[in-house]
DNA sequence: ACCTTGACGGACCTGTATGTCTACTATAGG
DNA sequence: CCTATAGTAGACATACAGGTCCGTCAAGGT
């Protein structure tokens, strides 16, 4: 498993509002439905995302749940570290205790390279993506992964 | 966290071994200490990595762990794999049943690039890079994360 | 006002990864 | 042959992410 559970349901959650039409704000069990969350657990991934000002809530009759801005100023970092998955300031894999840019570990670069890896990927996707219509992935990258 | 703590305790075992001098095999207490593993809990990771034959292990007097191949052709890749981090072969975060290369779901792209990322800098990655004087990262790597 | 809808928030349960312990087996050396 | 050493294997314990449940609160509709 590359993501945690809570962030994969928080990225498909965050998909769906994305491609959700109109104005009025979706159930939480219609996210259930379409994000395959399960019913009684949209409530705590959701209010992650509430907390962290990328979605709203509306309580009562003709509540639910929308996106706070524009799908396009939405990165996946942004709902990574809503959902406890914090890229950034990871202590270092190899590190015992003090290991930074100043005194790095023998492994320390390897570590770097992989946070920013994934750090750039995070940071330069967002739910502009998002559209049932997307261009299918460049050749390189279908026939890279084995 | 990045990885599984299993895993992380394999590349640090792993790295451990690779900068291990002499001939004669590594005990585990050794790399218990070393590598900063829970003791009784070493014997767990270790036969991961031997069953994945990436070590060979001495039983009775005398004996441990030693690496099974040089360091430059042990990837990490082979490592995390060892350990239940499959980064290949994993489905997609976002298809909700059949989604594969020839129907991508809307998110399909930005999943693919991911683990292509990570699988990249996994099978890259090889513990020859493991030195205690391994030169310093880029700067463009340094300052790259916040 | 009252009722229905639906998010909120906390208590609580559960399963898996992690960690600990111990009896067993293999090897080397005296 | 006996003993100390050191990995093997599996039972057992624990912590925490994941998941369930329910009472509460807010907003419309009637």
């Amino acid at each position: 498993m590359l993501l945690t559970q809570t962030a994969e349901y928080a990225l498909r959650a965050m998909a769906c509002l994305a491609c959700h039409e109109g104005d009025d704000p979706m159930r939480s069990k219609e996210l259930a439905d379409n994000a395959n969350i399960p019913a009684h657990y949209v409530s705590k991934v959701m209010r992650r995302l509430v907390v962290a000002k990328l979605v709203h809530s509306k309580r009562g009759h003709g509540g639910g749940f929308s996106l706070a801005k524009a799908p396009e100023d939405i990165t996946f970092l942004q709902i990574l570290n809503a959902t406890d998955l914090f890229i950034e300031g990871e202590r270092c894999a190899f590190g015992l205790g003090n290991c930074d840019h100043q005194n790095p570990c023998p492994l320390h670069n390897a570590w770097t390279e992989l946070k920013l890896c994934m750090w750039t990927w995070a940071n330069q996707t967002t739910l502009a993506g998002y559209s049932p219509d997307a261009p299918e992935a460049p050749e390189a990258i279908k026939n890279a992964l084995p």
